[in-house]
DNA sequence: CAACTTACTGACTGGTTAGTCATTAACTTG
DNA sequence: CAAGTTAATGACTAACCAGTCAGTAAGTTG
């Protein structure tokens, strides 16, 4: 395919010279096109010209922001996932009300910043490139997957606390998130090249109920 | 890294002429070298020229064998993995016993089949290159997933009709995966990366202990 | 053992790409 | 507005790699 590399940049009125020196706006507008681009060919087969010219600014350019590739590709995962993170664990923070409604309100959630955000994107990505970039890897865990089981786990404790769940050992917690990541991975690859997308509502409300159901005290018990 | 690109072929012994002619051997052998280059870099990273120097011969005679990568590729998936997909089939269908039972006995026989197989290194690279290759998508769709989702299905309409459990629509099957699934990505990209492999026994029996609770029928219902 | 067939080899080709740097031109300052 | 500063450029390079093919030698046949 020969995308018509759409400039991200703005301002397409009257005087428009070809060169133009915009240092404080230039990292924002490369990041926005290393998303686009990195999510839909992969590291490796991203090339940092296209890149630049999506950013409306040549090779040469992109490479005075961004020492290399690798960098670049680390600088787009960190501005587009540790917002979502952090508003993940404010929610979760304040949250009012039973175990059973954050569980579902975490599944649902999880749902609507996937389909709504570039997020969604990243779990193909991240899985792809782990082997060959461990430090990748590393940074994904320590920042993502332990936030969220941290969040997840303090879910599971009140609902353990009042009596709601029973327990569930922590190793086992990435079960719990599974159905999401799949949804994730599926819409994100196999999905698409086969034309039948998953719907993240039902998905998450399918999935919060068969775990629910399973880690709830049934009636007559403890 | 750099591998000591161990050869596969056998005869280490006395008398080893630097070429031999074995034209039935070749594919096989190519095969399960090219098997152990794409699980460990992915299709794009992986070179011909590793994979020729695995199986014990040049890059020349590799493309005597296949005509390309991609059609290598191709080979080395369904080699792999379509004889695991039968197998479960066969089965499934002389299965006897209730549905929950069936049902645990498919996630773990899945568990197993990932960590003894080379199974369980598909789910990474199918993902992965789905978007650049979805002819192959196509194939695994059609040849592994809709045969696992319909395995599946027979489980979920024998525990219905026994009452054992409730209705599962069919687009919420592959939530019922997802764990699994979860496990073989897990353990072919992050936890490498970062040293924490998960067990696939624990999993397999969390996921069932989960997914069990919720889509069975509880006592004094229907 | 000579003549022949063909599995096998590896140097080579044509194409691609991450990253560089001498040059250019957009802005700033006195 | 001239001189100075630096953001931006794109041609270039060094390296890489999928696939080829003229040549080599292993095995076979008369």
């Amino acid at each position: 395919m020969t995308h018509a590399s759409t400039p991200v940049c703005p301002d397409s009125s009257a005087t428009k010279p070809r060169r133009q020196r915009r240092k404080e706006a230039r990292p924002g507008e490369i990041l926005e096109a290393a998303l686009e681009v990195f999510s839909a060919k992969g590291f490796a087969a991203a090339r940092p010209d296209e890149i630049a010219a999506r950013a409306g600014i040549s090779k040469g350019t992109l490479y005075l922001y961004f020492p290399s590739k690798e960098e670049l590709f680390k600088a787009m995962v960190r501005q587009t996932v540790l917002p979502n993170v952090g508003e993940m664990e404010r929610w979760a923070t304040g949250f009012e009300g039973s175990a059973t409604e954050m569980f579902r309100g975490l599944l649902a959630r999880i749902a609507r910043i996937f389909s709504t955000s570039a997020v969604g994107r990243m779990p193909k990505i991240i899985i792809s490139e782990a082997t060959a970039f461990p430090e990748l890897a590393q940074f994904w865990i320590s920042e993502v997957v332990e936030r969220a089981f941290a969040v997840m786990r303090s879910i599971l404790d009140r609902g353990v606390a009042a009596g709601e769940f029973t327990p569930v050992r922590a190793e086992a917690v990435i079960v719990l998130f599974s159905p999401m990541l799949m949804l994730a991975l599926w819409n994100q690859s196999i999905g698409p090249a086969v034309g039948r997308p998953l719907d993240p509502e039902m998905i998450a409300a399918e999935a919060a109920r068969f775990l629910l159901d399973g880690i709830r005290v049934r009636e007559g018990e403890g």
